[in-house]
RNA sequence: CGGGGUGUGGCGCAGCUUGGUAGCGCACCUGCUUUGGGAGCAGGGGGCCGCAGGUUCAAAUCCUGUCACCCCGACCA
């Protein structure tokens, strides 16, 4: 391949676009691989579709070397598959919706277990045919409330999506642990450092998920880590050690006035000024009143949620945990019907009694001693005392994070950090073959229910990530696999560097390199530079002003390491440097 | 959906307060010069100022309405 720049369709710009923000945007944008057509909707110029085949290219290698089989389902879908499962409502308004011409319901795919299930339902019958996974890379839809930061979350983008077909739980777990590996097989290649994270299974239901994350300050998961044991989890699905339950005598409960004190800050205080404690906000307990919308249930539910006083409830997490059940917040009118509640003095020793369900953070274990609230304007309790005083309904995740929390699994500090979500591996198990009753006949005539798994990865997402991942101040720096090029030649100067450049190029195209050459006449040596630095390719080759003696430069964009070397071993070490 | 902001040649922006014949940079075209860090000089092409209505002798500018887009939060490969 010998892309030549003076015919090559591609303008980089000077300038920023106006309406980019992350890195990935601003340079895939200047640099001409991509162009915004609508919101969260680009195209592709020649040399971003060359790296998004690239991607796709070793993700299908990857896939079909673990087994996987390439199948492509249509983007656009008739209604009546969703309709089975439900999907068709419950995907709600980011589903893409469109009629034909005789009136009838069409979508755009957001996704496509349904599509795979009937496929194999349709095709497969005996217990003999399975395992088999299915993969296509197809382009999904979905219509976004807030598409944003370019390539990396639009309404239009490419994914490979995979699903495995297994007769058992054991066989499930192998297809999982096949995907898992390939998995991490394509982010080496592609360059893309993932961490791989606990994950919350969502909307799509299941059991074991977990998420590969791409570390990103542009990132929008929040994930912890472990650097002593190697644990790592999405945020929402970080859980909390409790410690160990507290005996002993203790005080009895005192109700204390603590006037004018609706939040922890004025409470604490209040409490060590006039009442002689020695308190901190983690020795409070808050309770937070929301209400839970759970789909099939008439009346929301109300529900109490106590965490220690220093913490705030994390509302992604408590969603996480109470899918699919939606919280909202508890409003002045909420409180109207419910006198017992006392806004901003609620303590769990009544709850019981207003036949409230209350749940604790798991750092509320029995025997811990709080400050909260009395149930009363103005008076709060000291000396209550988990178990004693009040007996929660169970635990729940739904207290923020912080670094330094301590490791549900050896008990070290965790960080957190921010990352993208690149790809997702879970275990489905029979949600979708239920739906669509997918049955294989087994040995003793008896039907078995199948069972699913189903992995993802954002294929046009990757493109985005690798620029997020490897850029600097100058342009991009893409991993020798997926860049548009092996080798960028750039031929400067007014004697007759093109027509050696050329040479090289032709040469080493024949030795069977990508090269991407700038041939172009007339422009200045500070313009092909900056444009090879905001390309990205791996090596650039200067044929420039050291022709007179008989060298050329060698560059490597991500070192940035330059070494002059004699023009007639230029081929040679250029195909060394792209090895 | 809540909050903030912007719509002016392909891109980035000024002009709007105080109405008066639409401007700058990049990109593009022609010529000459230049050739190792986004070149210089000269000349040139390209814009129903988001859309609709209104006020006015006159509207990019003022008023009303409307549409779109961007950014921050709730949803997601």
């Amino acid at each position: 391949m010998l892309l030549r720049m003076s015919t090559l369709f591609l303008r980089t710009l000077r300038e920023d676009p106006a309406d980019a923000e992350v890195p990935s945007h601003k340079l895939l944008v200047r640099a001409g691989y991509v162009r915004r057509v609508a919101p969260g909707i680009y195209s592709w110029l020649p040399l971003g579709k060359i790296v998004l085949e690239n991607v796709a290219r070793v993700v299908r290698e990857e896939m079909n070397a673990m087994g996987g089989q390439e199948v492509l389902f249509p983007a656009l879908l008739p209604r009546d598959y969703y309709e089975a499962t439900g999907r068709w409502t419950e995907y709600g308004d980011t589903l893409f919706r469109l009629k034909d011409r005789k009136g009838n319901d069409y979508l755009l795919g957001p996704t496509h277990e349904e599509m795979f299930t009937d496929m194999v339902k349709g095709e497969y019958s005996s217990y003999k045919d399975y395992p088999v996974t299915l993969y296509q890379i197809q382009t999904k839809y979905r219509d976004e409330a807030r598409p944003r930061a370019g390539i990396l979350r639009g309404r239009e983008f490419v994914m490979k999506d995979s699903y495995s077909f297994d007769l058992d739980d054991e066989g499930l777990k192998r297809s999982y642990e096949n995907h898992r590996a390939a998995y991490i097989r394509i982010f080496e290649r592609l360059g893309i450092d993932v961490k791989i994270c606990f994950a919350t299974s969502g909307a799509m239901g299941g059991s074991a998920s977990e998420e590969f994350l791409a570390p990103a300050p542009t990132g929008e998961d929040t994930f912890v880590a472990c650097r002593t044991c190697g644990y790592a989890a999405n945020a929402e699905a970080v859980t909390t050690p409790a410690p160990e339950p507290v005996t002993g005598e203790r005080a009895a409960l005192t109700v204390l006035d603590t006037p004018g004190t609706p939040t922890i800050e004025t409470l604490v205080s209040y409490m060590n000024e006039h009442h002689g404690l020695k308190i901190t906000a983690a020795d409070t307990l808050k309770n937070v009143v929301v209400k839970v919308v759970t789909p099939g249930m008439k009346e929301p539910e109300t529900l109490v949620i106590g965490v220690p006083g220093d913490r705030e409830v994390d509302f992604k997490r408590l969603e996480a945990t109470l899918a699919p059940g939606e919280p909202a917040i508890f409003e002045a009118a909420d409180f109207a019907r419910h006198p017992g509640l006392v806004r901003g003095y609620i303590g769990p020793q009544i709850l019981k009694e207003l036949g409230i369900r209350y749940l604790v953070d798991p750092r509320v274990v029995d025997g811990s001693e709080w400050v909260t609230g009395a149930n009363e304007p103005g008076k709060h309790a000291a000396h209550v005392v988990a178990g004693r005083d009040f007996i929660a309904d169970g635990t729940i995740e739904a207290a923020e994070i912080r670094a330094g929390d301590a490791c549900p699994v050896c008990g070290s500090d965790l960080s957190i950090d921010r990352g993208i979500e690149i790809g997702h591996i879970f275990q489905l198990g029979r949600k979708y073959a239920d739906a669509a009753q997918l049955d294989a006949l087994g040995p003793d005539g008896k039907p078995i229910r199948i069972t699913m798994g189903s992995y993802g990865i954002g294929v046009s997402r990757a493109v985005a990530v690798m620029a997020e991942q490897r850029h600097d101040a100058l342009g991009l720096a893409w991993p020798r696999e997926v860049a548009p090029a092996d080798v960028h030649i750039v031929g400067t100067g007014k004697e007759n560097q093109i027509e050696i450049a050329t040479q090289i190029a032709e040469e080493l195209e024949a030795k069977g390199l990508r090269v991407l050459l700038d041939d172009r006449p007339q422009v200045s040596p500070g313009v092909k530079f900056k444009d090879s630095e905001l390309l990205g390719l791996p090596t650039v080759l200067i044929v420039g002003r050291g022709i007179g003696n008989g060298v050329v430069e060698l560059r490597d964009r991500a070192s940035g390491d330059r070494a002059e070397i004699p023009v007639a071993e230029a081929v040679q070490k250029v195909v060394e440097a792209c090895a």
